[in-house]
RNA sequence: GGCGCGAUAGCCAAGCGGUUAGGCACGGGUCUGCAAAACCUGUUAGACCGGUUCAACUCCGGUUCGCGCCUCCA
């Protein structure tokens, strides 16, 4: 079996055979750093995310490269609206992104090149074009690319654009174009743009949109890569344009696989301010849900599937986490009795070691555990089929929770059944970070409550127990004492912070 | 108008021409000072109309409804 995946340049499902095997450069669309991007925007990032942990759980290693808009119409509306330089707006927006980022456990990529620390590479693109003849320079010392130049234009899109005439959408700047398709490599300066300018051949300026990414996977994936990642509005104009530019210069084939993910609706309508439904991360978070709880929700649909973003939907992920939590702590208090308190997980180093030594531990698993493991990994195989591997991993608990009910289940076999879950969880990214360690002090209110209980003191060991809610834990009592778990009701997280 | 996608049980969401998808919720049970948690277990499908077939949720055609893109929005 092999990794198979949907290629927007076919429309049809391939068999993934990177350029260089075991070698995987993969470019992925990153955000303009105008504002906090919004759940909409990080439901692409997570895709990329499961794109990314599944090539290196099929043991491919990956580079990739992800760029930052930070120099467009917006950013320079937004510092001119802020009386600040654009640099210093952009950089609080690109910090907040990384946070977000790691709010939500996308593995970091390699490379995050910003357009505005590669004008020269820019440059160097354009002047390739002006040299093979796909550049033309306007009046007023604009730069555009000639589609009638480019034969293949509209292979992607699978747009035919040759009857398109300038209508009332074209802009009134762009009046000077040989072709109303023709698009900007480099915009000549304009009043509006303040200090934001370059010196260019062309004369002053900024770079068009598209040109940073076809300069910038040069530099760093090379004339021809594997992957090229996006939302399904970038196909048209941006992805497009994109590979007129990088081929037109070239010669070469640009990208061999390009995949793109379907939009988010919240409640089944598109996102916007006016509607009230835009949510950032934070605003989640606010709310009281986890990072790994949001992840979960803009993971657990197909990516070519439409993501109806519902906080209904999203309190059911939170159940589907718990009853995997629920497995992970019933297999480490039986496999080690020292785990009188939940949440302690052993393993969270270096993602590259940690899934390189999984792999070893992997073959040899009892038959019924392979198994699973092995249907996960079909169901990623095709085209990241991420409900099937979940139905696989959660017919994996299902089972493990039988054993372990009939006493079927060895201490050993414990420890190979949390080995798959960390080893499966390499790609899904989901499993409780430090967040479910409770604080001395609770565990102390928990410890007194104990020996009320052993009293028999019931009306204090209520009490201990609303004292320990008050904080944003729950006591479970169990055979062997009691475990506190962090309470995952977002509401209550909510109203004490514990978010 | 052009290109494309979707309609599955209370909600979310897959595979499959005939054999239990899965998660949440709900019902029943085990356990329990209380409380919960956890586990086991059960019920509710395939928008509509035709066709192909021994057999269709699955293939084909049509209808209805919803959605996306068609110049800078992931």
């Amino acid at each position: 079996m092999s990794l198979r995946i949907y290629n927007t340049l076919s429309r049809q499902t391939e068999e993934f055979v990177p350029l260089q095997t075991p070698q995987v450069r993969l470019y992925t669309c990153g955000p303009t750093v105008y504002d906090f991007a919004t759940i909409g925007n990080f439901r692409a990032y997570v895709f990329e995310d499961l794109l990314r942990r599944t090539l290196r759980f099929r043991g491919f290693q990956v580079t990739q490269v992800m760029n930052l808009t930070d120099v467009d119409d917006k950013t320079i509306r937004g510092a001119q609206a802020a009386k600040v330089a654009l640099g210093d707006y952009t950089r609080q927006y690109t910090n907040a992104f990384f946070e977000d980022l790691r709010t939500l456990a996308i593995e970091p990529a390699e490379h995050y090149p910003a357009a505005t620390a590669h004008i020269p590479e820019m440059i160097a693109l354009i002047e390739i074009l002006f040299q093979k003849g796909y550049a033309y320079r306007s009046e007023d010392g604009s730069v555009y690319f000639s589609i009638a130049k480019f034969k293949d234009y509209g292979k992607l899109a699978h747009l035919d654009l040759t009857g398109l005439k300038p209508g009332a959408r074209i802009a009134q700047d762009e009046y000077q174009k040989e072709n109303a398709a023709d698009f900007a490599l480099w915009k000549a300066w304009q009043s509006e743009d303040g200090d934001v300018a370059w010196d260019s051949p062309w004369g002053r300026g900024r770079p068009g949109w598209h040109i940073e990414c076809s300069a910038m996977s040069m530099k760093y994936l090379g004339a021809s890569f594997d992957l090229h990642t996006g939302g399904v509005d970038n196909i048209f104009p941006h992805h497009e344009d994109e590979i007129a530019q990088s081929e037109a210069a070239t010669g070469r084939p640009f990208v061999k696989y390009w995949m793109h993910c379907a939009h988010l609706v919240v409640d089944g309508r598109k996102m916007s301010k006016s509607l009230g439904n835009f949510f950032t991360v934070r605003d989640i978070l606010r709310r009281g849900y986890s990072g790994r709880e949001i992840r979960y929700a803009l993971m657990a649909v197909h990516y070519r599937q439409a993501l109806n973003f519902t906080f209904e939907a999203l309190d059911a992920d939170c159940g589907a986490l718990a009853r995997l939590d629920a497995f992970s702590e019933r297999l480490l208090a039986h496999n080690d009795q020292k785990s009188a308190v939940s949440g302690q997980r052993s393993e969270d180093g270096g993602q590259q070691s940690k899934i390189e030594n999984q792999k070893s531990k992997m073959s040899a698993l009892p038959a019924w555990m392979g198994a699973y493991l092995a249907a996960f990994t079909r169901a990623l195989d095709d085209d990241l089929n991420i409900s099937l591997a979940l139905a696989a991993l959660f017919d994996f608990v299902h089972e493990g929770n039988k054993r372990l009910d009939e006493g079927a289940l060895s201490p050993a076999e414990a420890a190979q059944a949390l080995d798959t879950l960390a080893h499966i969880d390499g790609v899904l990214g989901v499993r409780p970070g430090d967040t479910l360690i409770p604080p001395a002090a609770v565990v102390q209110l928990a410890q007194a409550r104990l020996q009320a209980r052993q009293r028999k003191d019931w009306a204090e060991a209520d009490r201990l127990r609303r004292e320990v809610e008050a904080q944003g834990w729950i006591i479970q009592d169990a055979p062997d004492g009691f475990r506190v778990k962090r309470n995952s009701d977002p509401r209550v997280n909510a109203q004490i912070g514990n978010g």
